[in-house]
DNA sequence: CAAAATTTGAAATATTATAACATTGGCAGG
DNA sequence: CCTGCCAATGTTATAATATTTCAAATTTTG
């Protein structure tokens, strides 16, 4: 798993995109779970942007692709993709965005631009580490943290506010 | 603003919301803002329940009142609140719960039990610092932040898996 | 009191997500 | 090769959550 570009700097997305397959398929395979080709199509649509698509979106995709596709669909490969750590769903957005860390155990951290909507995916070890102790300090035992800041990302500050 | 009990742990509950709404009132009056009738009933209902409760379970109860409401009734009543420090929406659960820190300048991390639904609000300082941190590591500018962690609450690790 | 602003009512509709059951297609065992 | 099984997908309908819009009532302000 290569190193991922920061979503908000320009690069080379198609790049992005085909490294995010290539290693999906692997970890399908480790995992022997089948990424059939609605499920990678999925997976694509929710790279190709980099910032968080909801399922109706990717439905309208599919539906551009020539694809007659129903919510289900959509909501089984999103299901599917969540399951094998290929994608995250943030709670304050209801959508779905590509998982930068795949194939690693992690708990994301995401951080939201609220003028650009990109999406930077971090882990943060001291974060969860405090999460937990805080937890614990009460008798709470923690298996799963959302964790999703929302506020401006180094371009946006930068710029006027208008995104 | 005295003290909370611990919602998992038995206690007087009427207290605890008859509590919740005096503070509510001094920190509305504090605030210049209009805690009216329907704003106030619907702040009881929520805290009513230790648990969160869904816009359209405000709705019903609302309604059981004799009070023939319509869904924006319940979203402005519960936009205000929030605005005002009051109550929180639980974005992993689509539903809101009084905040047990109203008037105090915080960041919530809600221990959600996923056995009995009680949540559990905390102010965890070094969480929030550390999240702070991680975020202007990158050059984000953290605005606000969903932190949601579901597990089992204490009572719930104690008994066998049926809550 | 009258004008302005805020709050509430009411109807319609948008958005997100799931339930239920039918159909297809690959594959293992006979 | 056929058959029965199982996972995946198709299809239709509906549930659950949330917002838009405009009208009416109420409160505040001058
Ligand atoms: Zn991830
Ligand atoms: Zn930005
Ligand atoms: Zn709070
Ligand atoms: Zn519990």
């Amino acid at each position: 798993m290569s190193a991922r570009a920061i979503p908000y700097r320009p690069h080379n997305h198609d790049a992005c995109v085909s490294q995010a397959l290539t290693d999906a398929r692997a970890i399908c395979q480790q995992q022997n779970a089948r990424l059939t080709p609605i499920r990678e199509r999925v997976l694509e649509l929710i790279w190709q942007s980099h910032r968080p698509l909801g399922a109706y979106d990717v439905l309208s995709e599919l539906s551009s692709d020539g694809h007659n596709a129903a919510p289900p669909t959509v909501y089984r490969a999103l299901d599917f993709l969540q399951q094998h750590g290929l994608v995250h769903r943030i709670a304050s957005l209801n959508a779905f965005i590509g998982c930068t860390h795949a194939g690693e155990n992690h708990t994301g951290m995401f951080l939201i631009c609220r003028a650009c909507s990109n999406v930077l995916e971090l882990t943060a070890t001291a974060v969860s580490t405090e999460i937990r102790k805080a937890a614990s300090g009460v008798g709470f035992q923690a298996e799963n943290t959302t964790l999703e800041v929302s506020g401006l990302c180094p371009r946006c500050q930068a710029e006027p506010d208008d995104g």
